[in-house]
DNA sequence: AAGTTTATTAAATTTTTATTTAACAATTTT
DNA sequence: AAAATTGTTAAATAAAAATTTAATAAACTT
């Protein structure tokens, strides 16, 4: 390798290292650790690593790497890949980001749905029973049925969201925004 | 007040509270300190709040509280309020989910969308370098080739994004999606 | 303008979270 | 089956972040 390979070589990587760090420092706000984030981005130039490829790549400890590669693997961003004739375990970024995308959120706002969609079913019964409660004073009635319109009025956009999901998994959403439009 | 009474207020901010945990516990994954994701889910009961109210209500520090509103400002989750005839400020909360979902994710899409695109950009360019450059290697202009091309598929996902945050600005979203569907 | 109330900033502390070292378990090859 | 390699779990350390106390600045009232 002469001189010259070695100066192409250094752009090549100075290439890389700029969308690395892009790609890691807004994937901080997908709730990743950096290690992870970082790990991904540097992934993401790589056909399939393995563990100790990743330790050696990042200058960090294998566990780092494997609980790296695990929240990775939760979140549909990294997948286990097979390959023969290597004990050792081989993992690949997906990078396909429409991929990316809808797994992340779709799970998240899924989540959101489930949690806040419970809460508020209890609450509305609760508010119901004080507004039937013939103990209840006036003003305390006046105010469970406040809350209870409030939380009426909140289902509409936990439905939506949930309708959004559904047009993201099923892929219904690319007809009315295509995947190729500008250019 | 009797006894009555007691009870029913009771069971009214029994049912609040499981709300508020709700809320409180699916806004740790928009990035929010507990404190600010506990703030604003008690906010959302009340029609607006003064620093003081909040830390009595959260028996927090009024700093917290500070820190804590700014946070939600930022995210557009909280608004200034004017109340003449106080001299404290006061503040209230977004209570329109459609809304909140708006500034929030749109801010942070496209926060993603510049700083990724611009990194692919600047770094689209150096790979050309590197290809047009008579000293690299055939396997260095290979590997700038791929990442070209790899670069260029993303780029795909980064403008359908922006597709995406556009329509969701402008409400054209709700033509597709709308926001009275399910019951 | 002085005094009082309120909000913010700064420094320090506490708490939480991420990461590493070390030990263990599991798997595979010989 | 034994030895060796790999991956994961657990405990300890290090780093980062959140929160508080204390101090400062700003705004309003008298």
């Amino acid at each position: 390798m002469n001189e010259n390979n070695t100066r192409s070589r250094l752009k090549l990587e100075e290439a890389k290292d700029k969308v690395i760090g892009a790609i890691s420092e807004t994937m901080d706000l997908y709730g990743v650790t950096p290690a992870a984030a970082n790990l991904y981005a540097t992934m993401y130039f790589k056909d399939q690593m393995t563990l100790d490829e990743m330790r050696e790549e990042l200058g960090m400890s294998k566990p780092s790497m494997s609980t790296g590669v695990r929240k990775l693997q939760e979140i549909d961003m990294v997948k286990k890949t097979f390959t023969r004739g290597s004990r050792k375990h081989t993992y690949a970024a997906e990078k396909n980001f429409f991929r990316s995308f809808m797994a992340f959120y779709c799970q998240m706002w899924e989540r959101e749905v489930k949690m806040n969609l419970e809460a508020i079913e209890e609450a509305q019964e609760d508010f119901i029973n004080v507004i039937k409660d013939s103990t209840s004073t006036p003003d305390i009635v006046a105010e469970a049925k406040k809350y209870y319109d409030q939380l009426q009025e909140s289902k509409t956009y936990y439905y939506w969201l949930d309708d959004l999901v559904d047009s993201i998994r099923s892929g219904k959403i690319f007809e009315f925004l295509p995947k190729e439009s500008k250019e």
